[in-house]
DNA sequence: GCCGTTTTCGGCCCGACTGTTTTCAGTCG
């Protein structure tokens, strides 16, 4: 079992223990010892198979734990885990999807109506049953019945770059609100996550009731689910939900520091200002003895005054971004105008949509100063891949083209060479080793067993043609989960033969993840972040792959194609 | 279940809103 399926285990223990009353700081440790084990930048198994190392030096796994991640690792299950699964009923866990239904109603529907299914569920409260029940009422029966429809259309996470969209046109409208003086997005959409579950808005305003009625005017805004004095809950088309709050000036920072979270980051934070005789909350930070407020208007000041530098907030999620603070360490992030070049697009030459020219002259007006194009190679026929042949030929027109673009842009002849599913590069190697920039990929035999897959990647990496792996886990986010592939091996031969790995900008990609980003940089292994651009406003996404970057903590020297080419040229042929 | 330059027991971040209550539990973030 690989770390991401202890992890999975452990918050299912989590939930499932949820369903049953346990302790809530029971469920907590589980749901820390999960992140923790996700987080680790090694393999569980590898540590437990050493003498030399014990599991439970990592913070917030302790001997329990330990002993349930070894079952896991020895088994591929766990006892406990199985138990849980019997004693709570699938039924009770989908209720509790339900928006306003949690674990104790659920458990509470079934125990006393014995609901056995969500249809079930909408019959009891049709005929009236629900709203009998102690602790439920009128109200409740109405919202399930409403929820209902809301948990069948399974409001999913959006892509962040969706929701980039959403909350630019929602900005737009409330800037038209007079009373609100000023606005901030915060949650996962402000840490940059890759997909985004609902959308914060936090703001100052002078008359709060006209800043909420504003919101509610949006056009898409398709319920009120709540409203109080400071807050109100919308849900836009398709589910989706948006919470507003409305604060004091002097206030901003500390609830612009405690709506972008994470729920990890913060309890983190507070916990160092428990530490210091302070207490945070949305309001402020605030001595515990006489309650004396002693910041709040800016997230810097909070910080500061819990002894800590202002944390960007793509790097918060309680990994190792106080460390990095307390050590004065933290990395100063990439940011798009540090990158030079891009080193993935495609042409009509396959399944592009612009020629060479195009995309060159699109390169240029981004500011670009160097572009590699990488078509497909012959097994991806439904693109019409290149063969060597018409490889050549692209390459002949790329010779061409260059004079015309000389002291303005660099094209590269590159390719996206498939990895074939019995191993192998697609083309020849007398062929890619012509090539300035050689991506090696794989689009078939996604499915096959970890070890054959991790086998086919690694020979690639061992090629000495090829300079870079494309899209290294292949995920399809809300759409394909990642190759079962040992990226710990990858990594380790990446580094070993001095390969460089590619973040995928594009929005349902990002691929390589945060984590695998993060890990990366330790290694010291070279990122490229790159569009894969099938047109021209395809090499618009490259500001979506640098807030992943950022979430990884990488740095401008983390990310290659920061440098001009003729540095980046010299960095390849080091590294080989 | 985890954790400990006060502790191996007794803490564990903090508050808004709702609906059902009549002082609070459940849910959410």
């Amino acid at each position: 079992m690989d770390n991401a399926q202890i992890a999975k285990a452990l918050e299912e223990m989590a939930e499932l223990l949820e369903f049953r009353g346990e302790n809530p700081f029971r469920i907590r440790a589980y749901q820390n010892g999960a992140k923790a084990i996700r987080e680790l930048g090694e393999s569980v198994a590898a540590v437990l198979s050493d003498p030399e190392r014990d599991l439970a030096k990592i913070p917030g796994i302790g001997k329990t734990l330990v002993e349930k991640c070894q079952t896991l690792v020895e088994t591929g299950s766990l006892p406990q885990l199985e138990e849980l699964r019997k004693a709570v009923p699938a039924v009770v866990i989908q209720m509790a999807r339900i928006p306003g239904l949690g674990a104790k109603k659920a458990v509470k529907l079934r125990e006393e109506l014995g609901i056995e299914s969500l249809g079930d569920l909408r019959k009891a409260c049709q005929e009236d049953q629900v709203a009998g029940l102690k602790g439920f009422g009128k109200k409740t029966q109405s919202a399930i019945l409403d929820g209902l429809a809301i948990a069948e259309e399974a409001a999913s996470r959006i892509y962040w770059s969706q929701a980039d969209g959403l909350a630019r046109a929602i900005s737009d409208h409330m800037q038209k609100c007079k009373a609100i003086t000023k606005m901030e997005w915060a949650g996962s959409y402000r840490r940059g996550r890759d997909t985004v579950g609902d959308l914060d808005l936090l703001v100052v305003a002078s008359d709060r009731e006209a800043a909420m009625d504003h919101l509610a005017t949006y056009p898409d805004v398709s319920q009120t689910i709540g409203r109080g004095e400071t807050k109100i809950s919308i849900r836009l088309d398709k589910a989706f939900q948006l919470d507003m709050r409305c604060v004091e000036e002097d206030e901003f920072g500390a609830a612009l520091q405690y709506f972008t979270g994470s729920q990890a980051h913060n309890i983190h934070t507070r916990k160092i200002a428990k530490e210091k005789g302070l207490k945070i909350n949305e309001y402020g930070v605030f001595k515990i003895d006489d309650d004396t407020k002693i910041a709040g208007t800016t997230e810097k000041d909070v910080y500061e005054v819990i002894g800590l530098p202002w944390i960007p907030p793509e790097l918060r999620e309680d990994r190792l971004e106080f460390k990095l603070a307390q050590d004065g360490k933290l990395p100063t992030l990439v940011e798009l105008k540090d990158i030079r070049g891009d080193l993935h697009m495609h042409t009509t030459a396959t399944d592009g949509t612009h020629t060479i020219r195009d995309m060159a002259d699109a390169a240029i007006e981004r500011g670009l100063s160097y572009i590699a194009i990488t078509d497909h190679s012959k097994r991806v026929s439904m693109a019409m891949g290149l063969d060597e042949k018409r490889l050549r030929q692209q390459w002949a027109v790329i010779d061409e083209i260059r004079n015309e673009y000389q002291g303005r842009l660099t094209i590269l002849k590159g390719i996206e060479c498939d990895i074939l599913e019995a191993g192998g590069m697609d083309l020849a190697d007398d062929c890619l080793a012509e090539a300035d920039w050689v991506l090696a990929s794989i689009h078939y035999g996604q499915k096959q067993p970890r070890d054959q897959i991790t086998e086919r990647m690694i020979g690639a990496i061992e090629n000495p043609n090829v300079t870079a792996i494309a899209h290294p886990t292949g995920r399809l986010l809300n759409r394909r989960p990642a190759y079962e592939i040992d990226m710990d091996q990858v990594m380790a031969a990446a580094k070993q033969h001095g390969k460089f790995m590619e973040l995928n900008a594009n929005p349902a990609r990002l691929d390589l993840n945060d984590l695998h980003l993060a890990k990366a940089k330790a290694l010291g292994i070279p990122i490229v972040i790159n569009t894969d651009a099938h047109s021209i406003d395809g090499l618009d996404v490259m500001g979506y792959g640098i807030i992943q970057a950022r979430r990884g903590g990488l740095v401008a020297k983390d990310v290659a194609n920061t440098q001009d080419w003729p540095e980046l040229k010299k960095l390849i042929d080091v590294q080989h």
